[in-house]
DNA sequence: GTACCTGCAAATTTTTTGCGCGACA
DNA sequence: TGTCGCGCAAAAAATTTGCAGGTAC
């Protein structure tokens, strides 16, 4: 099971053209042995235990690697700042998942959703979102990510 | 219109029991008048134009004011820091809005999700991600604060 | 050997807080 | 008139960056 998942993260690494350093390894391993949806100060406090001189930026920057290339997903769209919405009636939206544009939906542009299952503990719920991630036209058609920033001022 | 959104305003402050003061007017007025998502930054330059001397502060505890009342929402999750999910395979979140704490769904909890119409311009579907906001048993049964009960009465 | 990776420190960005004056109810 | 809100400046929190030395391939 462990060298299943070593020799998995080897296969990724070899994949995306990124060595495979003792580093990354570890913080791969925390990431994947935490149950929740840990945040990066999380990852280093759990990585410290077994690389204690590791720095805190490195585990910011690793991650965002792992982000780049697929390797984990965002759990929140994390739009590194507050985006409100002044809309308090039920709609969904479409997220960039490059340049983190959100556009609204109309409402009836997704079928109802049924919850089957119960919910775990006693959770009292306020209302359902759904989110359609994607690329927007912009980003789909923009080899480079340089453009980051411009899309997101002009998408909104 | 703008006297009806006024109005409507001057009733919502009353029901929070908040102070209607000139610079909530202006920035419920541009919150409303901004189409897009915006965040706290762009909400203050547009805010500017109508009071240069406004600060930046203000407009935080405005709109921390406005989330926390309810008079709008957050079109992000918003976990102010980023939170990592290792688990790639297709699974929905069940989200508290007050402690920001993230729950996995079974694959099977929620039915499939129907997209009636066609999205706008070009956009380029990646995956479908549902949420699930309210509170989780915690936050629940804790009712400290008497913000969160005008939430409750306004959400029923 | 070369290109990429890491650690450190400093810089940026985003958001919050403390305090004294002033405005709303 | 008393309480709550505002502006200012400083602090805190979250994330990124530049650079010099080290490591993977």
């Amino acid at each position: 099971m462990r060298g299943e998942r070593l020799h998995g993260f080897r296969a990724l690494c070899r994949q995306r053209d990124l060595a495979v350093t003792h580093q990354r390894t570890i913080i791969y391993e925390a990431l994947f042995s935490m149950s929740g949806h840990p945040s990066p100060e999380q990852v280093y406090e759990r990585v410290r235990q077994q690389i204690p001189s590791i720095s805190l930026a490195t585990v910011y920057k690793t991650i965002n690697t792992f982000l780049e290339t697929g390797i984990v997903h965002e759990a929140s769209l994390h739009h590194g700042s507050l985006r409100l919405d002044s809309n308090l009636e039920p709609h969904h939206h479409m997220v960039c998942t490059k340049c983190k544009a959100i556009f609204d939906l109309e409402p009836e542009a997704i079928g109802p959703v049924l919850m089957k299952g119960a919910l775990p503990n006693g959770f009292r719920v306020q209302r359902l979102s759904v989110e359609v991630l994607g690329l927007c036209e912009r980003c789909a058609n923009s080899q480079n990510g340089s453009l980051q920033g411009v899309n997101q001022r002009l998408a909104s």
